[in-house]
DNA sequence: AGTCATGTTGACGA
DNA sequence: CTCGTCAACATGAC
């Protein structure tokens, strides 16, 4: 479920129910749903992996986590964490973190960090890398407030497409390829949404859960790098590594 | 059937 | 206090 796109589609999906008045609020979340009562929708909002209902005074951030699922006009066997039940339809979230952000959604959210937002701004993305040198790559793609809604499978195709080894320290990384990176962690992001309302992600995967690398045949290597200890899959052939 | 994963937070101890 | 480690959350693909 998780990563920015698969985010932006389900706003896109909750569109249809945009300023419309919420008439009845149940689930097992352990915020204070009955507030939500009555109230009416003023926006749907995304930063990269929150999905934010935004209120008149406040607004609920819900985070998908590993396992999250939704389903729009239509309810799954178990019990719902937050359904939200509309004159034209409902919305149902599962197994998701909830939580409340009082006030102005903007006083929380640099819109400026999301690869997917309007507003993406890759220079800021450098200065933010310049100040981590001794990090590694992999890690710093993975930060979501460098680049936020970027998620493994995108840093993985990232790092394939750009020919760098994740476990490459940061300030080693020539300046140029720090742009190309940045850059495609945007770009790779689009495509990963274009594909994924296509049902057709896995199909495009280069790097990610592959066995062998499909430039030069050598077999990836498979590693949980860095201090995030996620997983790696990499060509120690293709991908350089700059220490 | 058991293992593992597109993620994040918070508790705990060194 | 800070850093690192790990448990917790909980579902579905293989």
């Amino acid at each position: 479920m998780p990563e920015g796109p698969s985010i932006l589609i389900l706003k896109e999906e909750v569109q249809q129910f945009a300023g419309q008045t919420i008439m009845e609020v149940s689930g097992n979340s352990s915020i204070d749903i009955h507030r939500l009562k009555a109230k009416k929708i003023v926006a749907f909002k995304t930063w990269g992996k929150h999905f934010l209902i935004c209120f008149e005074d406040f607004t609920v951030k819900i985070h998908m986590l590993m396992f999250g699922t939704y389903r729009v006009n239509e309810q799954k066997e178990t019990k719902p964490r937050l359904h939200l039940q509309f004159a034209t339809g409902e919305i149902n979230f599962y197994t998701c973190s909830i939580k409340i952000l009082e006030g102005d959604v903007n006083q929380y959210y640099d819109w400026s960090e999301d690869v997917l937002n309007e507003n993406w701004n890759p220079k800021k993305a450098k200065q933010s890398l310049d100040k981590i040198p001794d990090e590694m790559i992999c890690d710093a793609i993975l930060d979501q407030n460098i680049f936020s809604g970027v998620g493994n499978i995108i840093k993985n195709e990232v790092l394939y497409r750009c020919f760098i080894h994740p476990e490459s320290l940061v300030g080693k990384i020539p300046s140029e390829k720090i742009t190309e990176i940045i850059s495609e962690c945007s770009l790779y992001s689009f495509e990963f949404l274009y594909w994924k309302k296509k049902f057709e992600l896995k199909k495009h995967w280069l790097s990610y859960t592959k066995n062998s690398c499909l430039r030069c045949n050598l077999p990836m290597i498979r590693k949980y790098t860095g201090k995030k200890k996620r997983r790696s899959f990499f060509c120690t052939n293709c991908q350089q590594l700059h220490i």
